[in-house]
DNA sequence: ATTAGCGACTATATCGTTATAGAAACTCCT
DNA sequence: AGGAGTTTCTATAACGATATAGTCGCTAAT
């Protein structure tokens, strides 16, 4: 064991309980801030103008090997780091790309997770910065962020996640900043999305449901936006007309009343499901559009001393990795979040890049992931 | 429904099923990006200094109220946003902080996340900007993303996960970048860490375990490092020393051969405890040190036909948010992940504030969470 | 001998801001 | 009338890099 680490771990100071005392303004002075060298003072020490500093830097090829050679090692001896500040300002671009993510409260949604790896990923692999913003979908204050992508000069910008208003979109899209929405069918001219393809999801999960006999359908809505009339083009709406359509597919008519509102939260499914499963006991199944929200269902049919799946089958939408712990383990529909991640990076970096090209919408396979919660046919089994 | 959506949410276009087909060097031109009004413009079209629109910007005092408002009505008209990439550099400071997380493979630990998500919410507070990077913890040119650090000049750097090596640990200390690491016991003059108390915690759930009348308990250790030869000062450590204290002090002597590791995955916990439980018939408890991991062990315990937990108790450490969802729902140990985002931000900002005030090392509690997955006493329920 | 071309290097303007130090016009005081 | 002090505004040099357009020798071709 270090040195560094016996003491702090046997003697682990403070033990802070509750607020983290922290109301930094961020206008205190950077102080204490060690000097780094400049390129003049690599010109200087190495007996050579700036310029062949500069061109050593960037490898223009018209140096002696003498001279690059002694450049290098002042550059060594004095630790030195080009500013990419500075380099970004006489190149004019920030190499910055933004994940703005929206989502509400406890902003617990590991999807979005997986979706930021596969960014990460895909970013760094490019040579750009990934700044990351995650705000409340109830905060009014989203332009301040939008205004700081505008003077930060970010390249491109990805939203994700539930938005607080179909004007962030708007404002996005006239900002004339290259962007990919993430799940959120949105277009313009330097604009696009990545989604899964939700409609077929939707419909797969749906007659998934129904080849195993259900009827009565409950359908666990996400979030209801608190007073906006601007119609979002959500997930929402896309899972909707998949599940709606898998009804008309097979001659059930689709019933507003077995629609009921989740909030993407498990415990708002929860309490939602249990007044509809309380109201409706013709129910036989429940189609949540997220997982977190399958679980509370989960929940609020063993509320009701009834059983998964045998009582009530429970279906899922994103295939978390929780979905494969429950028990019985969750049947879902999988979206492949590390994939949506990366291609939104791609696509956004086409867009940079190449400004003629029209940018194109993807679209990602979402399949059934066929687990326990849904259990086998309540038909005979020459129809399941 | 808005014009907008309604045609590409039918027409999905071109589906794509695996790889991203994105190879784009970054090193293309940002071209067709609108060139954005300067301070200068500002001032022709105002008719005054660009000293002046400074002060305005800056709200100094000295414009009088009528050039303010022309400057501002300008500013507005053009659609002016200062350049921080330029005031950055005058200013000599990045306001950036750099999050690294090393993880391996999936990444998907869901804790990190809810970091993550403290750590968004308090750098925005602050006015800073939080560049996010992911690294496998395999991948070995981690020293390539501290120099981007160095180049962006990054103001503090979190670092969180498995780190790949102590050098990384050095490294930083020596950059003189103030850091905070989280759940990582490492000091320096401008560097400390948050992090949960482990030991505490872990001793807790050894006890909890110990006064249910366990004596053989599995320990599931996590990640084991490569071919390192520095010891890290990890985690795993720190739980494992609260879990030998639990049992010297209850008389039980610590047996190495009930140790094994996870690989902090589900699956590897899966079949590391698999194993131990068939050699070991009189193992009545396991301890893995993260939930995913006791994920896997549960599995384990199926997988062998016994029962969680009248067979085998099963305790975890985390509390993420599948720890109840599961079924027998974890008993676990609750780490304040939100938390020990904010405090590391709120840390970093007073280190960087505040050169001369030694950096605090922050221990949140680690409390027991009582579930289901270690059921009760197998004592008389006196002892319980 | 002149000129063209090449290799190795450099002076200087520039990127878009802020900081520093002043200038011009005005009021106020003696 | 002459300075001191305000108020309002401005010229210019930074910040740390790159881009542009040279310069200065030297060799090779005419």
């Amino acid at each position: 064991m270090s040195d560094d680490m016996h003491d702090p771990l046997r003697d682990p100071g403070p033990v802070i309980a509750g607020d983290t005392g922290c109301e930094s303004s961020g206008d205190g002075v950077p102080a204490g801030s060690v000097q780094r060298p400049t390129i003049r003072d690599i010109a200087r020490a190495a007996g050579v103008s700036v310029s062949t500093v500069s061109h050593v830097l960037n490898e223009y090829g018209d140096i002696s090997a003498e001279t690059e050679h002694r450049v290098r090692q002042v550059m060594e001896q004095l630790n030195y780091y080009p500013s990419a500040l500075a380099r970004r300002l006489v190149a004019k671009r920030s190499y910055v790309l933004q994940l703005l993510l929206f989502a509400v409260e406890g902003l617990h949604h590991p999807f979005f997770y997986e979706v930021t790896c596969g960014i990460t990923a895909e970013v760094e692999k490019a040579g750009y910065e990934l700044v990351l913003s995650v705000k409340d979908t109830r905060d009014r204050r989203w332009r301040e962020t939008l205004k700081r992508c505008y003077e930060a000069k970010v390249e491109g910008i990805m939203l994700m996640g539930t938005l607080p208003s179909a004007k962030v979109l708007a404002e996005v899209r006239a900002s004339g900043i290259p962007a990919v929405m993430i799940d959120i069918p949105f277009e313009g001219p330097r604009v696009t999305y990545v989604t899964s393809d939700n409609i077929a999801g939707a419909r797969r999960a749906a007659e998934h449901l129904i080849s195993l006999g259900h009827r009565n359908i409950v359908y666990v809505d996400g979030y209801d936006l608190p007073d906006e009339h601007t119609p979002l083009p959500t997930i929402s709406v896309a899972r909707r007309i998949g599940y709606e359509e898998a009804l008309r597919a097979h001659g059930i008519e689709f019933d507003p009343s077995l629609v009921c509102i989740g909030n993407y939260t498990q415990e708002g499914a929860r309490s939602a499901v249990r007044a509809k499963l309380e109201s409706r006991p013709d129910v036989t199944a429940v189609f949540a559009i997220s997982d977190v929200m399958a679980f509370g269902a989960m929940k609020a049919v063993r509320d009701l001393g009834r059983r998964v799946p045998s009582d009530v089958a429970v279906m899922g939408f994103d295939d978390i990795e929780a979905a494969s712990y429950v028990r019985p383990a969750l049947t879902t529909i999988k979206q492949q979040g590390e994939l949506m991640g990366r291609s939104a990076v791609c696509e956004l970096l086409r867009i940079i890049t190449n400004p003629k090209r029209s940018p194109k919408a993807t679209v990602l396979p979402a399949e059934l992931v066929v687990r326990e919660s849904c259990g086998a046919s309540r038909l005979s089994p020459r129809f399941a």
